[in-house]
DNA sequence: TAATGGTAGGGGAGGAAAAAGTCTACATAT
DNA sequence: TAGTGATATGTAGACTTATTCCTCCCCTAC
């Protein structure tokens, strides 16, 4: 029997552990495999161990074993491997043995992951039970339940059938205008959606009042019992819903409590739904299944400036949905037939919206493919970090090859390395970009260059060489890390990265051969799995909390990284006398004095290979585009009219790096008129139109034409208000919203949506809600968003091709932006004549120079004639 | 039970510090 | 020629008002 691995964990049965294995089959029956005999162990080394334990009565064996420790390049070593009997026993051992000074190795790895580790068992891989017989248990709710005394990997691509179950709650506060609360507040209302269906129906609603489409229940606990009686009869392997994870399944599992019931849903008749806050984070685990929060996700993949259910499903769905504000729900819940079924089909609504994200999003199949490549359960997978997966992968490779691995550092470790970190740690180099508007602009990028370089000098804890030992062909890194070559011995890390982009090719191939859809997406996650775990290495490496962690060795990556694009870009100029007008980490940008596409990719081409025959190793340069025309900003932000080839020919777009359009924390407006204005000018080159178009855009603004949506900008709440520093525009308005309505205050992690309305002083203090601003008619200031939001952006892009305000207007420096794009081209809309409250002094029309006072000549010293001059713009005229 | 990959870099807003005006009182020159 | 008032100009110090610089914060590129 095969099947693929949804969850796996342990029981103590007389005290000694089994494991349970919790999988589906192709043909879609869900399975639980129990497995005895195995037994969590550990190393140490330092003192006596069979000594220190002889009274353990835990302790099952004690061996002397010969094993290698990561950090350096070393021989092995002797060391203790001691195997206990209860999993859970592990820290109070490891902990006794620390304190008696030995060091203890491996004893903080989770047992399922032990086991998973040693029998090369993966999330979602597959696994075939060899020599199994069927058992009858009460534990356990499975359609099949085994006792597997043989079993092993197996390499299959296709995905078992899941059972997949969304569900959202609704409840009403008991206090108007507070939020619900579990303690308090009943959950009145439960909806379900069932993919595939569950007993010829979609989806259900329950609710303790009945109406059309309702099945009523007498009392929330009779109806808390039907979700549970419904969950585990249709016995899903997925549980979604959006935001479940931050607020249903904590709400219901209190729920269930305050009504005496256990909140055991899962595959497990006795272990309960566990869920906790840890931090802002949410994490809920129920045996044999998997939670899949489609808000959680969405946030990770998709940047949004809002992650509300209805803009979401807007923007990645294309549908829009009725929505039901919080206020209202006790309206709707205790008004007419009517009413109540607009909250009902509100609340199915919901479920639907948060299957379907799931579904015609995908989501759960880069987790997937994460899951089968790192080895991490799914659940894990989807609820932790790169690190779990780094390091799970890790563990196994280490062990293949005799290493055990390290522990993870305490606490003050962490602090000695966050301490350091700062300055000891050098990232990428990037090269200061050459002002103007260049044309045929070549862009090579490094392949993978950072697994590359670890590839190429085999740069791996486990190759470093320590102190001042020299060996025959080291490696030394500009760093001045040293490295033995793999003569002497080869990383593991190095090898690792070796096969994963082996494999990665590989995934790539299988997918542009696939023709089912179904395949070709499993075989796109598999590939895109593989690239994101072989860039998260070298993170790992510098990252604190991590257990590989050095920052010699980092640092030898990204030292080898900065010499390699500086060594390209001098060889380039050199050899082939042509201009790298920017580049970043990996990449150059080289002009090329061609017109035609072909010939410049040619030339792209013949660089790379000039390039590569410098270089070791596996490092790679590669032609990736051509810019038709490009144009940067600064480091980090350009503008580029992009040809990327396709096929036989080209494929054209427009490409905006870092700058305002591709900020989440500028308003639509800025955005829009900001993409336009660059869409002009990259491809007629006609800054007159772009002008012309921006200051339309300013005239309509000045008029209130623009609609408020457009003016709303929106930024994260990192942490809660009163820890920040200063005053800050987003965190002024929820402070506002606390105040006025604490049932709707944002929380840590939202975005913060807000305008900035007429008035004095601080813009800190001038920040509204958008719908407060409708409801009681308030005036955005039209000034501020000129100022600040619409003109300093194109003053930048202006700025970069070379164009001063004088120009567009062809007079004094004394002009803003404002004015020159308002009295420049066309004229018509130039101020005439300015109040006399905002006059600032005397304008020279000559050359610009500013007086306060009338000068006594009655003209500008340069012989040139004197205007009135404002902040707004200079005139002829004072008006009283 | 339990979590959290890296650095480089731009730019807005607020606030402190430094710089530039302004005002006042008084001195000096015409 | 000395003394006088009106006016202009200069100067130092107190006070006020822009500038500049720095930090915090957010978000993006790689």
């Amino acid at each position: 029997m095969e099947m693929q691995i949804i969850d796996v964990d342990y029981v103590l049965v007389n005290d000694s552990p089994v494991i349970r294995i919790f999988g589906k089959t192709m043909a879609g029956e869900s399975v639980c495999a129990f497995y005895e005999g195995y037994y969590p162990y550990f190393y140490a080394e330092g003192g006596d161990v069979p000594e220190i334990l002889k009274d353990e009565p835990q302790v099952r064996s004690v061996k002397k074993v010969k094993r290698k420790v990561v950090m350096g390049y070393q021989e092995p070593r002797e060391m203790w491997k001691i195997t206990i009997t209860n999993p859970a026993k592990t820290p109070e051992i490891r902990e006794f043995l620390r304190s008696r000074g030995l060091t203890v190795y491996e004893a903080d790895i989770l047992f399922k992951y032990r086991f998973m580790s040693d029998f090369d068992l993966s999330g979602f891989g597959w696994i075939e039970l060899k020599d199994f017989s069927g058992i009858s248990t009460e534990t356990v709710r499975c359609q099949k339940t085994v006792q597997v005394r043989e079993f092993s990997p197996v390499k299959k691509d296709d995905h078992a059938p899941l059972r997949k179950v969304a569900f959202d709650i609704e409840c009403v506060a008991g206090v108007a205008g507070t939020v619900p609360e579990a303690r308090r507040d009943p959950v009145i209302l439960i909806s379900m959606v069932f993919s595939p269906e569950y007993k010829g129906k979609k989806k259900v609603v329950f609710s303790t009042r009945s109406g059309k489409g309702v099945t009523a229940f007498e009392s929330e606990k009779e109806m808390l019992q039907g979700f549970i009686d419904t969950i585990i009869d249709y016995d899903p392997d997925v549980i979604t819903g959006y935001n479940v994870n931050g607020f249903d399944i904590p709400y219901i599992i209190e729920r269930l409590e305050k009504n005496d019931i256990r909140p055991v849903f899962g595959r497990c008749g006795q272990k309960a739904v566990y869920s906790k806050k840890l931090m802002s984070r949410h994490s809920t685990s129920i045996v044999g299944r998997v939670i899949v929060d489609s808000f959680e996700i969405v946030k990770k993949d998709f940047s949004l400036t809002r992650y509300t259910l209805d803009n979401v499903c807007d923007k990645l769905l294309g549908e829009r949905k009725v929505s039901v504000k919080h206020s209202e729900m006790e309206k709707l819940w205790k008004g007419s037939e009517k009413e109540y079924e607009r909250l009902v089909s509100y609340s199915a609504q919901d479920s639907v919206l948060a299957m379907n994200l799931v579904e015609k999003l995908m989501l759960m199949d880069k987790y997937i493919a994460l899951s089968r490549v790192s080895g991490t359960l799914l659940n894990d997978t989807l609820s932790s970090g790169e690190t779990s997966r780094i390091e799970n992968y890790l563990l196994r490779e280490f062990n293949k090859e005799g290493f055990v691995f390290p522990s993870k550092p305490d606490q003050q470790e962490v602090a000695r390395r966050d301490e350091l970190r700062r300055t000891e740690l050098k990232g990428g180099f990037v090269l200061e970009p050459e002002k103007g508007l260049h044309s045929n602009v070549v862009v090579l990028d490094f392949k993978s260059m950072y697994p590359s370089i670890i590839r190429t000098y085999n740069i791996c804890p486990t190759t470093l060489i320590l102190g001042n030992e020299h060996i025959e062909g080291e490696i030394e890194t500009p760093s001045g890390a040293r490295f033995v070559p793999k003569s002497v011995r080869e990383g593991i890390i190095p090898k690792i990265l070796e096969r994963m982009m082996k494999k990665r090719s590989a995934a790539k191939k299988k997918y542009a051969k696939e023709k089912d859809t179904a395949r070709k997406a499993v075989y796109y996650a598999e590939q895109w799995a593989f690239k994101i775990m072989a860039n998260a290495f070298y993170g790992h490496l510098g990252y604190s909390r991590a257990r590989i962690y050095d920052l010699n060795i980092a640092n030898a990556v990204t030292s080898s990284g900065r010499e390699t694009i500086q060594k390209t870009k001098e060889l380039i100029e050199r050899e082939f006398g042509y201009s790298v007008v920017y580049g970043d980490t990996d990449s150059v940008m080289v002009k090329i004095p061609e017109e035609d596409m072909e010939k410049v990719k040619e030339i792209g081409n013949a660089l790379c290979k000039r390039i590569n025959e410098t270089l070791p190793g596996v490092m790679e340069l590669e032609f990736e585009k051509v810019f038709k025309r490009f144009l940067p900003l600064t480091k980090k932000r350009y503008v580029a009219w992009k040809f990327e080839p396709e096929g036989e020919g080209w494929k054209e777009s427009i490409e905006m790096k870092g700058i305002e359009t591709v900020r989440r924390d500028w308003c639509e407006l800025v955005g829009d008129s900001i993409r336009e204005v660059i869409e002009i000018i990259l491809k007629k080159n006609d800054v007159k139109a772009a002008t012309k178009y921006f200051k339309n855009i300013m005239n309509k603004l000045v008029r209130g034409e623009i609609d408020l949506q457009k003016l709303v900008i929106t930024k994260t709440m990192t942490k809660i208000p009163k820890n920040y520093a200063g005053t800050q525009p987003h965190i002024e308005l929820v402070k506002k919203i606390q105040a006025r309505n604490p049932a709707e205050a944002p929380g840590i992690g939202d975005r913060i949506s807000y305008v900035i309305v007429k008035g004095t002083g601080l813009v800190s203090k001038r920040t509204e809600d958008p719908s407060y601003v409708m409801e009681n008619g308030l005036q955005v200031d039209s000034k501020y968003y000129i100022e600040n939001q619409l003109l300093p952006p194109l003053e930048r892009i202006f700025g970069a091709l070379n164009i001063s305000k004088s120009e567009l207007l062809g007079n004094g420096k004394q002009m803003g932006i404002f004015e020159a794009i308002m009295n420049g081209n066309g004229g018509g809309t130039g101020v005439k004549e300015i109040p006399i409250s905002e006059m600032t002094g005397f304008l020279c029309k000559k050359c610009g120079a500013h007086y306060k006072r009338p000068p006594l000549l009655g003209a500008c010293s340069c012989g040139g004639s004197l205007v009135f001059s404002s902040k707004k713009g200079a005139a002829d005229f004072v008006i009283a």
